[in-house]
Formats: structure tokens, C-alpha cells, sequence
DNA sequence: ATAATTGTAATATTTATTGTTACATATAAA
DNA sequence: TTTATATGTAACAATAAATATTACAATTAT
């Protein structure tokens, strides 16, 4: 991950689940975060598509948690924003005539599977709840 | 990791457990691959500053581990070339006049260590000879 | 009606990654 | 001692990914 998506989208739930049952407007949220609006409104559409977010258009409009935050887990935002292996990236054309490029791929795909759900069960028993009450 | 470093490493690392006692040349390596001869040669020299591998110039010349593959885990190969944390960048400048701004990025600092010591684990206990012999 | 807000497209800018060319230096072998 | 074959590395080019910006239609409380 050589982004911002996880902690933009943690800072984002972190500041909804502070506030809870307030309606936080994208421009407060990326004042706090202090990036481009229309990223934010992004990152809430994804999260939103994931079941995490809701929202409410017009004036006095805005974001909130659409989940309790103990139900929602740092394993749902990181699995909403992952966009690699924690790994990363196989090449891509290793060469079929080699005995080690030939199958080099399955083998690590088959690790990236294990070190990921290794990466997500200790992110499992971590509670969106439990992190944002650092913030009292 | 949005890029294909580890699995480059692991891939030269691999060819070079499979002809043990060997010297192989990075054009060789890179034809494995399938990649430009310099990246081979730039990883392999990153490689060679962990202690991983040694070379021999000249005519005849190329690159063999430096340590037997029992001895190198995939461990040492993820910490030699990782870039980025599992959870990737933190934003560079939250509102530190805001509650969670203020703090969230040390808070993000625990999850990461946290976070890459779990895969770092997990890693530790595979070995280069043991992956390798996936391709015999 | 007005003001404030989401949702999204289009585009620009910046940063990261990968690839390429070139060549100095080293060394085995003819 | 010359030649062929490597490493090591710098400089630059090309491609891809991430982030930022502008613009505006659609929505809704006041």
C-alpha cells in the first residue's frame, strides 16, 4: 500500500464514530484531515458502497456511521481500501521455460493468501469503537 | 508494496538457491524473470548489502547466496526491500487543531508496528530452501 | 428562492515505478 | 597481453499510480 487510502479512510470513520449521530460534511472532514475535499467524498462513496457510511444530500446534509461502531472492525476498512498484496505485485510474464518462472506465480499467490488473511485476523479483533475512543 | 520488488528478490533469491554453487549472471537471471538486466542488478546489489548474496566480476563472473537458504527467510527478504508499511502512507499534515488530527498519526505509527510485526512473524518462520523446493 | 451540500466527471499535477542506454572497471581465458 | 564477458552505477526516459483541482448537476433545509 504506497497510499493514503487506509489512513484517510480510518481518520474519516475515527472523526464519524466521535461524533456519532452528528452529520459531518466533507469539507469539515478533509479540514481535519487537511486533503482535497472530493477525496474525501470518494473515499465516502467506497465506504459507503461497503456498507460502513451513509449519507444525506442538501443543506444540513452530510456523513454518518451507518453501523454501530463496534460492529465495524479496522479488518472491514483495510479489506474496503486494499488495492495490492501486502506483498505486492507478481512480475508479470516470468519465463515459462524456466523451472523456477514457470510456476514462480502460483507459489506466490499462494503466500500472498496467507500473509494477507494473517494481516486481516490481526486486524479483526481491532474495533473502529476501541480505536477512536484514543481520541477522548 | 504497490510494486513487484519482493517478488523480483524472491525470484532472483530462488534461482540462485536452485543452482546452489553456482554463478549466475544477472542477463541470465533477468531472462528468468523477464525484466531489464539493470533492475536485477540494482536489486541483487540491495541484496548484497543485507549479506544475502555476494558476486564475482569479471569474466566468469556473477552472483551466489552468501548464506546457506536455510539460514535466509523470507523475513529477511521482505525487511530488505519493503518500502512502505502494511497500511501504507499516513496523511502529512492533519489539522492539528482538531481532536483526531492531532493525534491520529501516532496512533496510525502503533497500528503499523503492530501491524508489520504480525507479517514479519509470519514470514520468519519460512525459509528460502524450504520455498524453493517448490520448484524441483 | 437561497444557500449549503452530495455526487461525479474531467482534467491536471505530482510522485513512484520500471525500463533503457551507456560506460568505467574487473577478471578469466585464449 | 589482448579479448570477451561480467559487474556496478549513473543518467535519463517512459509508464503507471496517486493525489489534487475545477466544475457543475442534483438535492434539500430554511
Amino acid at each position: 500500500m504506497n497510499n493514503t487510502r487506509f489512513a484517510t479512510a480510518l481518520h474519516i470513520l475515527t472523526l464519524l464514530a466521535y461524533k456519532e449521530h452528528e452529520w459531518l460534511s466533507s469539507d469539515w472532514i478533509a479540514g481535519s484531515i487537511n486533503v482535497n475535499p472530493v477525496i474525501v467524498r470518494k473515499e465516502l462513496g467506497v465506504l459507503m458502497h461497503a456498507g460502513l457510511v451513509k449519507s444525506r444530500k442538501g443543506k444540513e446534509g452530510g456523513y454518518a456511521l451507518d453501523k454501530n461502531s463496534v460492529a465495524i472492525t479496522l479488518a472491514d476498512i483495510y479489506l474496503t481500501v486494499k488495492t495490492t498484496n501486502v506483498l505486492g505485485k507478481k512480475n508479470l510474464l516470468p519465463n515459462p521455460k524456466c523451472p523456477v518462472g514457470k510456476d514462480i506465480n502460483k507459489k506466490l499467490e499462494g503466500l500472498n493468501t496467507v500473509i494477507d488473511q494473517s494481516v486481516i485476523k490481526e486486524l479483526q479483533c481491532k474495533t473502529l469503537k476501541n480505536f477512536a475512543e484514543n481520541f477522548h
